[in-house]
DNA sequence: GACCAGGCACATC
DNA sequence: GATGTGCATGGT
């Protein structure tokens, strides 16, 4: 297995430092965490940004609006109807068990909270492991559909299937850093939306899709 | 016009 | 337990 420290240090040069989440609060990453499932980021900014114009992006503003006005507000993210009854759940949620800027979590232990936010409507694990790292700074790797792609490109997925297993094979073979986890996860999605597209048709370059010079893999 | 994007819940077999 | 389907917008 190629050392996935080398891995990261090679995004890293390449990219430089992700700085992530894209937020401006804790809060605002849980929104996002909801807003982006399935959903190109550029959409989600959008959404954010009406929530902003409508001085909604606070809990208490989320919880007093009807579904269809937050569903109108996020519309430019997709699945508008869906999206607005799960950030309503996990409002909800942070709101009431987590109390004033989520204080009361941090006498909760990972698993436990992880476990949690599981049981929320709408909450899967790549969701609540976004919120788990980027929002309540937890040592958590989170997984997602480019992290699959790009392991399974590399050839450094060791046979893994489903999110716990991608999970552990990260985890495994990496030190226990939130710094690390955090920044390695922007990189791979860094890296994903660039260059790694769900149709690799170039044998040359297999992490680039649009190539046509090289012939079509079969 | 087809494809893609930082998933998830639910139905069906 | 595995597989299929609905949910939807905006950019390339």
């Amino acid at each position: 297995m190629q050392d996935l420290l080398q891995i990261y240090k090679t995004l890293l040069k390449h990219f430089g430092y992700r700085n992530w989440w894209p937020a401006r609060t804790n809060f605002e990453v849980c929104v996002g965490a909801i807003l982006t499932q399935n959903t190109a980021w550029r959409n989600v900014r959008l959404a954010l940004a009406n929530l902003r114009r409508a001085e909604a992006l606070n809990p208490e503003a989320i919880l007093n609006m009807r579904n269809e006005e937050l569903a109108e507000l996020i519309r430019p993210a997709g699945y508008y109807n869906l999206k607005a009854s799960r950030l309503k759940s996990l409002v909800e949620f942070l709101h009431h068990q987590g109390g004033r800027g989520m204080r009361r979590f941090a006498a909760i232990s990972d698993s436990e909270l992880r476990q949690r936010l599981l049981s929320v409507k709408g909450v899967g694990p790549e969701t609540a492991d976004s919120i788990l790292l980027y929002a309540l700074k937890r040592p958590i790797f989170v997984i997602d559909a480019y992290t699959i792609r790009i392991s399974q490109r590399l050839g450094i997925d060791e046979g893994c299937d489903g999110y716990q297993e991608f999970q552990s094979l990260f985890v495994t073979h990496l030190p226990l850093d939130i710094d690390l986890y955090n920044d390695f996860h922007a990189q791979l999605v860094s890296l994903g939306a660039t260059y790694c597209k769900p149709r690799p048709i170039c044998v040359q370059c297999p992490l680039e899709p649009r190539c046509r010079k090289f012939g079509v893999e079969s």
